[in-house]
DNA sequence: GGCAGGTGCTAACATTTCTTGGCATGTGCC
DNA sequence: GGCACATGCCAAGAAATGTTAGCACCTGCC
């Protein structure tokens, strides 16, 4: 699985999501271990709210994976859990991504802006 | 050179000048060869000030360096060519730049948000 | 002078991202 | 019932980013 090279789009995606603190500090922790929203909040310092779009933002680049579970007093809680990835960024890497940039997100420019 | 982690404020940058389409572009761009900024603005189809701008992040985050040279004919240009950089992201990588986040972005929280 | 081709800057607008607060739901327990 | 703790969602304001248009300046050349 390591070695894959993302597309242009995965790659912009999993880097905007890696590129703030906040979500940052999150990995970090959850790289420690499983955790729950609430318990993770706490150990943050950050509103549920905040933490819950930081984690939806994670799990959507693929980073992490939410497991819902029941506890054993049979409260619904969500756990999350890092997955395992491993980007290499180079010159090399990141012209090859370029490449593969969906047109939508390009200029692909018919247009005259020389002037 | 190679292996040097960033400090975590500095792998936030990077990524976020990274995580954007028109910037991995320029990137690819330059990475077949230096080139002035009118010159990158028609190969790219878009307009200087906005390229202007990207090269400008790009070239504060480290990624790219700017060379003003005069031409034979004396006009004024400025050369843009890549430099070389190897960042690997892992959640182990991560986790070891988020203890090096400036506490400024920290919540730092004394505050309760428990509720 | 006037045109072509370089550079730079900035104000203003458009868009996206971040953050907060409030409210709703569910369970177990005293 | 009422409290503690868990989840979820959404509206709305704040802040950061991205983009465009326009103007100013310089040099060589016909």
């Amino acid at each position: 699985m390591v070695g894959t090279s993302p597309s242009g789009d995965d790659l912009v995606h999993v880097l905007g999501t890696l590129a703030n603190p906040h979500r940052m500090r999150i990995l970090a922790t959850l790289a420690g271990g499983r955790s729950y929203v609430s318990q993770l909040a706490r150990t943050l310092g950050i509103g549920r709210a905040l933490l819950q779009v930081h984690l939806r933002k994670l799990e959507s680049a693929g980073l992490v994976t939410a497991q819902p579970e029941l506890s054993p007093d049979g409260k619904a809680m969500k756990f999350y859990e890092v997955n395992p990835f491993a980007f290499h960024l180079t010159p090399r890497s990141i012209s090859d991504a370029a490449r593969t940039l969906s047109a939508a997100e390009a200029p692909q420019g018919r247009e005259d802006h020389s002037r």
